[in-house]
DNA sequence: CGCTTAGTTGAAGCGAATCAAAACTAGTGG
DNA sequence: CCACTAGTTTTGATTCGCTTCAACTAAGCG
C-alpha cells in the first residue's frame, strides 16, 4: 500500500497543474516527447456523478485526466458495486479500454468531484504511440503501476479488518492528493463522499463513518467537517494500516 | 470473471503444451516471431511449494510457465496472505517484477504443483523485446488481461458472500484448466488445496470447505476425493457466482 | 501400524451488515 | 438572517455470515 511514487512523469498537461489547496505547481512541465499529444486533445468537462464511459458501452476514445477526481466502477445490477480504481490527475484511463477494436468497457467511469479530461481520438492517438518508444514507456509502466496498485487492493479487500481499509484508505488518499512538492498545511479534502469510500474500500456507509470516528477519537486524524482532514498522524496510520 | 479468453497466442512454447488429463495438445505451434524467444530461453524446475522469487527480493529474470501451476503471494508477516494471481501455462511473469533495474519484486512466485519454467535473462530479453513489435504487443496485451483480472477479482473481494466465491473461483479454474480444444471429459483437476483456494478467494480453510460441501449437495458439481471434479453444472454455477 | 498432513464437520464468538433514527450540512427562498 | 428542505453523515440496536476453536475422518507413507 502507498508506495511512495517515484514522481510521475505527466501524461499531458496543456496548463500547469496546482495545487488545490496552496495553488503550488504540482508537476513540473511536460516533456518534449509528450508535446505532440497535445496537438489532438480535446478537452472534456463533467460535473459530479456524470459519467464518461459506461460499463458495457463500446470504448471510443483514449483519455486523461487533467484535474479533478474520476472512479472505475464494476458491478452493481443488484446494487452491489465496487470501485476498482481511481483517476487523479494526471492519470492516464490506459486500461479503462477493452482489447483491440469495438469491445465494451469493462467498468463505468463516472466523475467525483469536477472533472476535466483530455480525450484523445483512438486512430492518431495510436499512430502517435507507434512511432513514440518514450509514449510506449510510459503506457507501459502505467500499466504495470495500476496492476500493483489493484493487486495491493486485493490483498486489502481479502485479508484486512474495517480499521485497517480505513487507515489505508486516507493514507493512499493522502500520497495521491499531496505530493511532496506541495508544502502546504499537513492536511488535505476528501474527493470522496462516505459511500464512495465504502464502495472502495468494500464496507458499508455506517462502517466506513464508525471507523472515521474512531480514528478521531484516537487523535490520529484531526478534521474540520466531513470532508477536510486537516492533520493525519502518517506513521500511526501506517502502524494502522498493516503490512 | 470467467471471460472466454479468445485464444492466447502462447508466449513460449518450446515442446507443444499438452492437457494434462486426455493428452491433446493444447494450444497451436508459437508464431514464428516467438522462435528467437527459445534462443534465450534456460529451463527451470520447481517442486510444489518451492519459491521461484521471494517479496522483497531483486527481481533478475523474465520467465514464462510452461507446465504446471504457481501462484502469486502477497502479505503475510503476520500470518495472513493473500493470493494475487494464478499463473497457467503458457502465462508470462510480466507484471511480476518491479520497476526499472534492480527493484525488489512485490510478490512470491510459489509453485502450487509440479512446475517447469522458462527463464530469459533480463538484458537479452529486453533488446529482443525492443526489436521485435508483436512481441511487445503481446506483452501489453498480457498486462492488460492481468489488470482486468485483479480487477474482477476486487469485485469477488469486495462484495461477493462464500458462496459467490467459491462458484466463481470453480469456473475459473474450469475456464483456465479446460481450453476449448480439449475434448476430454467435463471435468478437471483442482491444482490447488483447500488453504490455497482459501488464500486465492479470500476466506477460510473451513469455509471454502463447507461452500464445496454444499455446492455438492445441491448436485452443482460432482467430485471424486477433494481434488478431482468430476462434472460441473457451469450454467447453474455462472448463476450462483453472481454478476 | 502409528504417524503426519489434508479435508470435513460441529459449536461458539465476533466483526461487519442491516435496520432504524437522530444530527449535521448545504442549498433555497422567504 | 433565519426557516425549511433534501441529502449526507453519525450513532445506536440487532442480526447474520464468516471466523475461530475444536474434534474427527480419510488418505499417504515411513
Amino acid at each position: 500500500m502507498s508506495r511512495p511514487a517515484p514522481t510521475p512523469a505527466p501524461m499531458a498537461a496543456p496548463q500547469g497543474q496546482t495545487c488545490a489547496l496552496c495553488g503550488a505547481p504540482k508537476s513540473s512541465a511536460a516533456p518534449a516527447e509528450f508535446a505532440q499529444l497535445t496537438a489532438i486533445a480535446r478537452p472534456k468537462t463533467l460535473a459530479p456523478g456524470q459519467t464518461h464511459t459506461l460499463q458495457g458501452d463500446a470504448a471510443r476514445d483514449y483519455a486523461a485526466v487533467t484535474s479533478g477526481v474520476a472512479k472505475l466502477v464494476k458491478g452493481a445490477e443488484d446494487g452491489r458495486s465496487q470501485i476498482v480504481g481511481l483517476l487523479f490527475a494526471p492519470d492516464f484511463l490506459g486500461g479503462a479500454m477493452g482489447a483491440g477494436d469495438g469491445t465494451e468497457a469493462p467498468y463505468t467511469i463516472e466523475a467525483v468531484s469536477d472533472l476535466t479530461l483530455d480525450l484523445f481520438p483512438r486512430a492518431p492517438f495510436e499512430a502517435l504511440v507507434a512511432r513514440t518508444p518514450a509514449l510506449e514507456t510510459r503506457l507501459m509502466d502505467q500499466a504495470r503501476d495500476e496492476l500493483l496498485l489493484a493487486r495491493d487492493w486485493m490483498v486489502l479487500l481479502g485479508r484486512k479488518t474495517a480499521r485497517e481499509r480505513v487507515a489505508s484508505f486516507l493514507l493512499h488518499v493522502d500520497a495521491k492528493m499531496r505530493p511532496s512538492a506541495c508544502a502546504c498545511a499537513p492536511g488535505f479534502e476528501l474527493p470522496l463522499g462516505r459511500a464512495d469510500i465504502a464502495d472502495y474500500v468494500g464496507l458499508t456507509i455506517e462502517t466506513v463513518s464508525r471507523q472515521m470516528s474512531r480514528l478521531k477519537k484516537d487523535g490520529v486524524i484531526v478534521m474540520d467537517g466531513p470532508k477536510q482532514v486537516v492533520w493525519v498522524d502518517t506513521a500511526q496510520l501506517q502502524v494502522i494500516a498493516g503490512f
